[in-house]
RNA sequence: GGCCCGUUGGUCAAGAGGUUAAGACACGGCCCUUUCACGGCUGUAACAGCAGUUCGAAUCUGCUACGGGUCACCA
């Protein structure tokens, strides 16, 4: 057959050559060793939270590396294509501070490999469509509408369940190696009737031989080379993943493609592709997938519809974009934990990422985990930026505290300061929503008295220790100054000055100075827990300390 | 079912022939403490199984089991 003629029927209107597209997107000029990664979505309008692994190791390596980090919009699927989807993908890409120096922006494109849009890059596939052809390693499939339609309709998950794998196999070889065989004549006549064309690669692989092919977070894999034809152009001319990743990945000069491992299984096609279009095949690294446990206990990919599994929910549930970098950086480099201990004030871009710290198995998402190094995190902030924090998170999520937290920035910083900044920090916060509960009681307008009064204790004395409490507070009093007034009131009231006199021996006291703390704790604040009560008082202020105590008061 | 990947405490994991098999989270106990939140000390708990190589195996090899992924004109 005449492969030059047949890709001059099939695609008449490409004059351009591979070598004028290796002209136009040439070798990049980057210092030794510089990687250049990528981050390839579709836009569905869902980040997946699990797309996080792949992007912050992407990011890392070229960053870390003097390379090049750059995203690519994969919307070879127009059926699932989401209006807006790319602005929301840069969007979360930047607020999870994962920079790209190339690709798609709300600007319109950066950099000198674009388009960085698949949709926008037909011609350049079809520059290689043709050359395939020309070499007769790809050949068309006409379709009817109607099969077309059929294609569509077919409910593929669910058919693959049902399936006699055995027959299906034998079927599929056969009806593989019936669309090859195919005359002149009959391409013209297809084309002359306006059918359109799917465009496959014959695949010259013997499954019974296996290649070797180093992955570098898997080690050396072992696996069968191809030996199915794989659909380059689908019927609309737009191609399919593995075509586009074997020429956008070559052109844009990708030197490691990071990818989720369920790639893993079309490695082979991908081998096969490179090899076809004369491509120098990248490094690959293929990251485990992240994990949840089903109803029986068993480990389930952590799919769409799982609770956590949209990134979005982080943010909508509270989290801070550091605290769920740094949970990623801890499963992503097992060595990143104990540097972070060593180096509790850099920033997680200074940690020295390792491929070879990475790990080959899939891991159980992990929220307890997640909610511990989110409270080391904030506990480490400054109250003001807990104050910056809580705040941007409760304009969307909780207007009413936001305007409450606007209203006197000075008095929540000082909220938020008690027990910060130490060598012991308070660790009250997992989650931005974790902070109104927490300071609500300073505010009148959330505040109630959801505690009772220690049990067994006389209301009497505790109306007197109250009483006398206000009488003797004194706001020039420091910490020492004051806790010893309470412990004058304990004695008064016949209880011990010390909890461990108490302790010695009870039946001497009716309670002891903690009682009394106590009793000022839920008269001023509604609760028996709350951070360092002299602080409370000191942030309340003496008028409405005296208000909270009376209102107590009426209640005994 | 074929192919591929994986398997050290409940979870994340260190470990690369000789270790009392780290550490973190979670859980329990004790201490500190005016409550809470911290902090300190401490405890429970693991090499999937079976063969083989070796003086010696969590580490090497093979098989089995289990778990996961994938088998679209989706990505």
């Amino acid at each position: 057959m005449d492969y030059s003629k047949l890709a001059d029927m099939l695609f008449p209107d490409v004059s351009m050559t591979p070598e004028d597209m290796e002209k136009r997107y040439p070798e990049r000029n980057l210092p030794e060793g510089a990687k250049v990664t990528r981050i390839a979505p579709s836009p569905t309008g869902f980040f997946h939270f699990g797309g996080l692994f792949p992007a912050t190791v992407a990011e890392r390596l070229a960053h870390q590396s003097g390379g090049v980090f750059y995203l690519r919009i994969e919307d070879t699927d127009s059926k699932r294509e989401v209006e807006g989807a790319a602005e929301f993908i840069t969007k979360i890409l930047g607020y999870y501070g994962l920079n790209f120096d190339e690709g798609v922006t709300a600007d319109g494109d950066k950099g000198d490999y674009g388009p960085y849009t698949q949709s926008q890059r037909v011609d350049i596939y079809h520059v290689y469509a043709k050359q395939l052809v020309r070499d007769g390693r790809a050949y068309p499939v006409f379709s009817t509408d109607e099969e077309l339609d059929e294609l569509k309709a077919l409910d593929k998950k669910a058919e693959i369940k049902s399936v006699d794998w055995e027959n299906e196999a034998q079927a599929r070889r056969e009806a593989m190696l019936k669309r090859r065989e195919f005359t002149m004549e009959q391409v013209e006549a297809e084309l002359a009737a306006g059918h359109r064309f799917a465009l496959f690669a014959a695949a010259d692989g013997d499954p019974e031989k296996k290649i070797k092919i180093t992955d570098l977070v898997k080690g050396t894999l072992e696996i069968p080379e191809n030996d199915e034809d794989v659909v380059l152009l689908k019927s609309d001319g737009i191609p399919t993943y593995h075509f586009a990743h074997a020429i956008d990945d070559h052109l844009m000069r990708t030197t490691h493609v990071i990818r989720g491992e369920e790639w893993l299984p079309s490695l082979p096609k991908h081998v096969m592709l490179f090899r076809y279009l004369g491509f120098r095949l990248p490094k690959y690294m293929h990251i485990a997938q992240l994990m949840r446990l089903d109803e029986n206990g068993n480990k389930k990919k952590l799919s769409k519809r799982d609770m956590g599994a949209n990134l979005d929910d982080y943010r909508r549930m509270g989290y801070s974009v550091d605290a769920v970098n740094e949970y990623v950086m801890t499963l992503l480099n097992s060595n990143y934990e104990e540097w972070r201990m060593q180096n509790p004030d850099k920033s997680r871009l200074e940690f020295p990422f390792s491929i070879k710290k990475m790990s080959a198995s899939g891991c159980l998402f992990d929220i307890e985990k997640l909610n511990d190094v989110s409270k080391n995190v904030i506990s480490k902030m400054t109250a003001a930026q807990v104050y910056d924090g809580v705040t941007e998170f409760a304009k969307t999520e909780d207007p009413d505290f936001y305007e409450t937290l606007r209203a006197d920035r000075a008095y929540a910083e000082s909220i938020l300061s008690i027990g910060r900044g130490g060598a012991k920090p308070r660790k009250d916060f997992a989650l931005w929503a974790d902070v109104k509960p927490y300071m609500s009681f300073f505010y009148d307008k959330y505040f109630t008295r959801q505690d009772e009064m220690p049990a067994g204790k006389d209301a009497a004395d505790i109306k007197s220790a109250l009483e006398k409490f206000v009488e003797t507070y004194d706001e020039n009093d420091d910490q020492t100054a004051w806790f010893e007034k309470c412990k004058d009131i304990a004695e008064q009231i016949g209880y011990a000055r010390e909890t461990k006199l108490y302790k010695k021996e009870p039946e001497k006291y009716k309670g002891h100075v903690g009682d009394v703390a106590a009793f000022i704790r839920v008269a001023v604040t509604g609760r028996q827990n709350s951070p360092d009560l002299y602080e409370v008082i000191k942030i309340l202020g003496k008028s409405k300390t005296t208000e909270r105590i009376a209102g107590q008061i009426k209640l005994l």
